[in-house]
DNA sequence: TTTGATAATGAAAACCATTTTCATTAAGGA
DNA sequence: TCCTTAATGAAAATGGTTTTCATTATCAAA
């Protein structure tokens, strides 16, 4: 086997023990959804998804996990104003991914955008920087989103 | 009076009239307490300032409130993720003005800044035109927030 | 000015995502 | 295997926001 490759339950084994966090049924079911879905899945999503396969498996657990993932960088708490939190797997130990969102004011749709995005990024950077100096912050993220009407939505009229 | 000023009960009395809204008591404490306020109020820190001057007005009627001021546009709703939403007036019929934030993810200051912006704006404005064309979105309104630590949080170590 | 349709309101109850409580179970170092 | 204590599920609590419903008030029309 490679180098480098994850390998047995997973790259996130060493990330919880280090961390003083024991690895439990619960714990891997969850990542283990989050990694194979497609982003911005709320905590209830996760439940029912997790619940068909693992039972035992508790609504409580799953808000509890997805606050000690949050906490830990390994996913991401997102609000797109819909009164419920999402959820978005930090895309493993190679680093973050991007925040760009489109956000439909009348249905919710969410959409990422990559286009436009390397200059936003080199633009972010920088003014990063230069708000982190001025007000003495530690950035450690950022999200861009746009709002409007989508194509379905305009067209009901 | 010099022509173009606000008189009388000020100049949103057009909009709710045409908007078949009637004007209230309670409206017009809000839209003047919210045209006088600091922005990022509460549903709460509003209703606490309304009734010391007007008693007789609910935290019902405020919600209501900001749900038509809101849809009308006099008023922005906005998230921190803290678990309520904030409110900003809308900075009468001259225009909006940004909504370019630091949020400190452990104390939930928040900051609005100013630096920076016309670049900013000036890229936001080419990548909502993209945007727009690409995903036929109609785009209204955007949404700049960078997370991190506060100087008084990274003290507390 | 009076009248009348109906929009707006307050109080209380309902809602609903999330958190807390607490007794029980299980992870994993010793 | 044992033992400390983290993790868990179920149920209750929380807290911001919305709904319900009977009452009041706005304002266009007479």
């Amino acid at each position: 086997m490679p180098r480098g490759e994850c390998r047995g339950q997973g790259w996130w084994h060493g990330k919880f023990r280090g961390c003083g966090y024991r690895l439990t049924l619960g714990r891997e079911a969850i990542l283990d959804i989050l990694s194979k879905s497609e982003s911005h899945l709320s905590a209830e999503d996760i439940y029912v998804k997790i619940h068909t396969r693992y039972p035992s498996v508790g609504l409580t657990t799953v808000y509890r996990t997805l606050d000690v993932l949050s906490s830990l960088g390994m996913v991401y708490k997102l609000d797109f104003g819909d009164g419920r939190s999402r959820y978005e797997f930090a895309e493993g130990p190679k680093g973050a991914h991007h925040h760009h969102h489109l956000v439909c004011t009348q249905c919710n749709k969410i959409i990422d955008y990559t286009d436009f995005i390397d200059d936003e990024v080199e633009l972010l950077n920088q003014t990063e920087k230069g708000l982190g100096q001025k007000y003495k912050f530690k950035i450690t993220n950022h999200l861009i989103q746009f709002y409007g009407v989508c194509e379905e939505c305009s067209g009901k009229k």
